[in-house]
DNA sequence: TCGAACCTTGACATAAGTGTCAATGTCAAG
DNA sequence: CTTGACATTGACACTTATGTCAAGGTTCGA
């Protein structure tokens, strides 16, 4: 498919495809006219990508943890996986803990904080009910 | 204290410390001479903001749900809290939420691609137990 | 009192992610 | 064949969060 059609259902913009893709973080074939192809799949990438980037992690990140992220995985590649890229991984999965660490803190303290003004609300004025 | 001191307390630079104050995430008093003068609940406000930016929130964000997250939040204000406030509150909770779980799903994916690696290398290459 | 170390504001620079526009090429339908 | 929709590259601009530097004011110890 083309870049316009993948775009519009991937909901993003042209522009952005071409920047993933400059990135690294996509690929496309090249037909007889300029033109770029791309597949399902990375349409399916891309719906992760922009996922991942409204979550707040950027390309670089995104980058180094796709190759976790294929939907059917099966042919697992083992070949060229060095000790470095499993400790690069690790830290990875770690950094990602810690976000979610902090983030599910910051919303239980939200959601608290919520509860008492809604405990106020039904207290102080005890209609609507 | 100074900005200098609370930027070092913090694990910061002042650049950022003034950065948060020019966007009302933090305030500060002058004294006599022009210098700014911080109390230790500043401090503690700048590590959590530190906290929340590493963790991939906008300062608009963080802004919004600042008010959630005092420390020792004894005298809540119920004051002024429209139901607008509590619906904006609602939205930044339940966005929380997403982010929670798009970096958790992402995350275990991570975990699992993982461990499929440590089976191959411990199923190939048997050594070292 | 002098200099080092700190503060002030303001400016300019950068990286990431995105929008937008221009100049041009391709293609399909009328 | 022309027109309109879509593709190409490249450039410029913007926002966010940050670094850095300059020109000046303040404080403090020697």
């Amino acid at each position: 498919m083309r870049i316009g059609e993948l775009a519009a259902r991937a909901g993003t913009s042209a522009r952005q495809v071409r920047y993933y893709e400059a990135k690294g973080l996509i690929t496309s074939t090249r037909g007889s006219n300029n033109y770029r192809d791309y597949t399902e799949t990375t349409l399916a990438r891309v719906r992760q990508i922009r996922e991942l980037l409204n979550a707040g992690l950027s390309t670089q990140l995104i980058l180094a943890i796709l190759p976790c992220l294929e939907s059917p995985r099966d042919p697992i590649v083992f070949e060229g996986v060095t000790p470095e890229t499993v400790a690069a991984l690790q830290r990875e999965r770690d950094r990602l803990s810690d976000r979610i660490d902090i983030l599910t803190r910051n919303r239980d303290a939200v959601a608290e904080y919520l509860a008492e003004l809604q405990r106020h609300a039904r207290g102080s004025e005890p209609a609507d009910s």
